[in-house]
DNA sequence: TCGGCTCTGTGCGCTAGCGCCCAGACGGCC
DNA sequence: GGCCGTCTGGGCGCTAGCGCACAGAGCCGA
């Protein structure tokens, strides 16, 4: 068969379906290019589109009140957004927006619907994601109660890194401390340290893994914990 | 039609059900008694059985490293345990240990695979059940990182109360402590501030709550927040 | 070239919650 | 009645992270 739409099964959910699934499914995705800091979708809104990223990324953002803003789960080609139709819940509580910028390829709610009836491949590979997603959530709760700033700064760089398939990205301090929960200042004296450590090197939003290594040491074990989870049940 | 197991609608999720749906749910659960810190479940532990607390209830517990713990969900005769296996994963992530006793159906994971299939009403409304749930991992770690102890407790009792049926309830604040992330002291500050604020009496271990309106206000959002989610998806 | 904007770094006083320890209070049991 | 285990309360010094304010550094565009 013919791979159809370019980087395709750089999504690996799309990339474990059997090739007449990943076909009658691509016929009816579209690519799109996900522009950095676009949310996707609001709490509470109704999700038109499901998105499979292939060379981007999403956060899903929990928002109480005034504050800064918590994720609480990062969705890359290893995933897909839009996992709330699988439930038969067409909208969903959390932010998400795009923070790795790049190609994605989305798909029409109403067509997806109909996807997960036509295609009998697909619900069980994206449930089983959906079940890693929650085990993300909870550990991410312990883990942003328990774990300081800087593991947990380390943790995220980490995942980021994996998704953006780069030890080199651009991110402001200020958008770290919304997704870490902290100020910015904290952001900054976290970010420091792993610096000085020689572990990253930071300057003008403009982040480079120096030590991957080392960073992992210094990241809490949710790091690997995430991915053995995700390896365990879908690997 | 006759409702042979006591107490079978009390839980609501079963409640939802057609009569017929119900009495071929019914045959094939056991009523069963949850023993208070019993524990039904450890992080990757297989799932036996799911259960569906009619008047007891069930706390979700994450935990790392070697710290106390985090509740980051709680599961009453709203809702069940067990909700792993709607997405074909039979072990869950977490800690599940029983927070108030009392009776519980519960049915044989096999079975309930098997009843899913069976019984086309089950699957929808647990699917959206378990939406609900996630929404509450993630408001949960969103307010256990910004909430003050003295909310968080408030909030938590106020969930108690729902689930328990109860003003009444019986729990150490060294349990509470493991519920809520914090050390045994700081559930004993913000026990006695709402003590003093007259809104509940606390007498080893023996809680009473004295004012559900005036501890509404003194808990957080979050309270509310999930409750409307609830009902907004379920009622 | 200059001015303005964005991003980073730092300093300071403050607070919530921690770790540790011990005192008191209640209740059951011998 | 006396003892012990459990539960609660409080004190003390400490730390991580907060809020705020400001200084410097790089970049870009007028």
């Amino acid at each position: 068969m013919q791979r159809t739409k370019p980087g395709a099964t750089a999504n690996s959910l799309l990339a474990a379906l059997p090739d007449k699934s990943l076909e009658h499914l691509l016929a009816n995705c579209e690519p799109v290019d996900l522009v950095f800091a676009d949310i996707l979708c609001l709490p509470g809104d109704r999700i038109r589109h499901v998105y499979f990223p292939t060379d981007s990324f999403i956060s899903l953002v929990a928002q109480i009140d005034g504050y800064a803003g918590l994720e609480v789960g990062m969705v890359g080609s290893e995933g897909m957004f839009g996992v709330g139709l699988l439930l038969g819940v067409d909208v969903w509580p959390m932010h998400a927006l795009v923070q790795g910028a790049g190609p994605a390829l989305r798909m029409n709610a109403d067509r997806f619907r109909r996807e997960l009836e036509d295609t009998p491949a697909l619900q069980p590979i994206l449930n089983r994601y959906l079940y890693v997603l929650i085990g993300q959530l909870a550990q991410t709760a312990a883990c942003t109660r328990f774990h300081v700033v800087e593991a947990r700064l380390a943790r995220w760089l980490l995942m980021t890194r994996d998704r953006a398939r780069s030890d080199e990205f651009y991110l402001t301090q200020e958008f770290l401390s919304h997704m870490l929960g902290v100020r910015r200042v904290g952001v900054t004296q976290a970010a420091g340290s792993l610096q000085k450590r020689k572990l990253i090197s930071y300057n003008r939003g403009a982040i480079t893994i120096l030590d991957g290594n080392g960073l992992e040491a210094a990241a809490c074990g949710c790091y690997l914990a995430d991915n053995q989870s995700y390896d365990r049940i879908l690997g």
